[in-house]
DNA sequence: TAAAAATACTCCATAGGTATTTTAT
DNA sequence: ATAAAATACCTATGGAGTATTTTTA
């Protein structure tokens, strides 16, 4: 059996009279009646009951006809929903970020990307931390990956997606706080509020290495797992903190940032596995692309 | 597109290797790959990343599959739905019936029926008068009524279930319940509970008939709708009836029935559209015959 | 270089066309 | 008597086969 036969049998059921079907599907009156014949011989029921006169439906014809509109229903829709996959229209993708950019770039990102890709199931997990979500991409638990550079591994691919300067987060009310700008030479005497531990943490490596770079070891007086809790604990007096610009967006009150001068910044990149050819994330990236290129 | 296509494409995501699936499609390969060609050409969207080590699903392809896989389900099982209709075994009755059987033939029917064909969709209207059902069966409201002949339509067929005896129902303690057996001249003296009026009760006009053919007029002091509510009358002590046997089996406490003499019988009678050529409804009335054979 | 998909071509089965007959109203 | 489906027969499109080439891991 093919899809002909029920098209052949659905013009004709609608009809009413195999002349006009036929003439409706551009063929012949001779063909079509032997197509529906070969049709209730290949089910073994007679979907039809002809006399010179009319056409009529028995009630299996009558079932079958639902059935086969159904079925050519069906077809079309198949193929509308694969062009939609591979335009990347719809399908889902899982997007991991980097604590630092969980408040500023990744609501924006999901916004807009709604808004774009509606009928693409997206799905977001903040503050992770590099290595994770690059065990995370491997694992396929994410398909995106906003995270800090370096990251070498062969089956990851990243792309810069915008370079933040450093600025340095102190409370209320502190010494600095008077000063427009610091030098990492400043942090030399103050507590520090650092991401993670364990080399995890990208920024806290980062971190290490200026103030090792300008000659001293930085007093690192908490790790924190979430951005947002490290901002909480400068604002609570517990420390200061270097973090990438874009936290400052996150606006806990208590909390002032100072520029750090020297230019100091860190990348922040978008990773995906290099084997991954979804069009959904394609267009993610391209939305990502257009996103912060507004900014 | 062909539910070939479709076919092929199945065999070759579930294969992941042209040669095997041509294999299995009993055919060879090359043709194989160019219905494949087709299929994507048409849907516009390529299914299938192959190389020579490896076939693959696009995500796309994934998703066609399962909807592939759907329409070929659904295309057996539109076949085999349609011979089961064709087969009567599954499909939609009404059965109307007449009061003096909704009581006793009815709910068996009902049972029986149930059991022999489970995915018929049945519903039964009881109490219902000759006129209203032959009304009903050409309004296509009943595809099925038990009734009382005569029935003289073009377009409605009847064939007899069975003879009923006529009996008489009486109040208990009632004079005439002493006796053994009852002649229609008993009731001269009676007043009557009967069923309907304007002669639309077929009961009511044999009852009339029989009254009249032994030189009297019957007292006619309650007309009711229902045979139920008929018995009920006549326990409250309001009258005696005439009834078909099979109402005794109604068993409601305070009657009593006593046969009439003379052999009088009322048929029961199924009638149909001529017309209805419902596979369900010639089994039901095949079921209907064995059941009606057995008692 | 070897395994497998893609081409190139050939053939024939069958979908579809034309002419005619049958049938039911 | 006539409209319409069925039958008979013919034609040709395109699905499938065979032989070969191309590709990539």
């Amino acid at each position: 059996m093919e899809l002909r036969h029920l098209r052949y049998f659905v013009a004709v059921a609608e009809e009413r009279h195999f002349g006009r079907a036929a003439e409706r599907l551009h063929m012949a009156q001779p063909p079509l009646s032997q197509q529906i014949q070969q049709l209730e011989a290949e089910l073994g029921v007679t979907l039809l009951r002809r006399t010179t006169r009319k056409v009529e439906l028995t009630r299996a014809g009558a079932v079958y006809l639902d059935r086969a509109r159904a079925v050519l229903a069906a077809v079309d829709d198949a193929g509308a929903e694969a062009r939609r996959v591979a335009a990347g229209l719809e399908g889902r993708l899982v997007v991991g970020c980097v604590g630092s950019a969980t408040y500023s770039l990744l609501p924006a990102l999901a916004r807009t990307l709604r808004e774009e890709l509606p009928d693409v199931d997206f799905a977001f997990r903040g503050e992770m931390l590099a290595p994770d979500q690059v065990a995370a991409l491997l694992a396929r638990t994410i398909d995106l990956a906003l995270l800090r550079p370096p990251v070498d591994h062969p089956s990851v691919r990243l792309s810069t997606v915008r370079r933040d300067r450093l600025i340095v987060a102190l409370p209320e009310g502190h010494r600095l706080a008077r000063r427009r700008r610091l030098g990492i030479a400043d942090l030399e005497t103050e507590d520090l509020v650092v991401h993670a531990s364990g080399g995890r943490s990208v920024m806290h490596g980062i971190v290490a290495r200026l103030c090792r770079a300008a000659g001293f070891e930085p007093r690192v007086r908490h790790e924190v797992s979430e951005t947002s809790t490290l901002v909480t604990f400068v604002a609570s007096g517990l420390g200061v903190a270097v973090v990438p610009e874009p936290v400052a967006e996150l606006g806990v009150t208590g909390t002032v940032y100072r520029p750090l001068t020297g230019e100091h910044r860190i990348d922040l990149a978008a990773a995906v596995r290099v084997d991954d050819d979804s069009p959904v994330l394609a267009r993610a990236l391209a939305v990502l692309g257009e996103l912060t290129r507004q900014t």
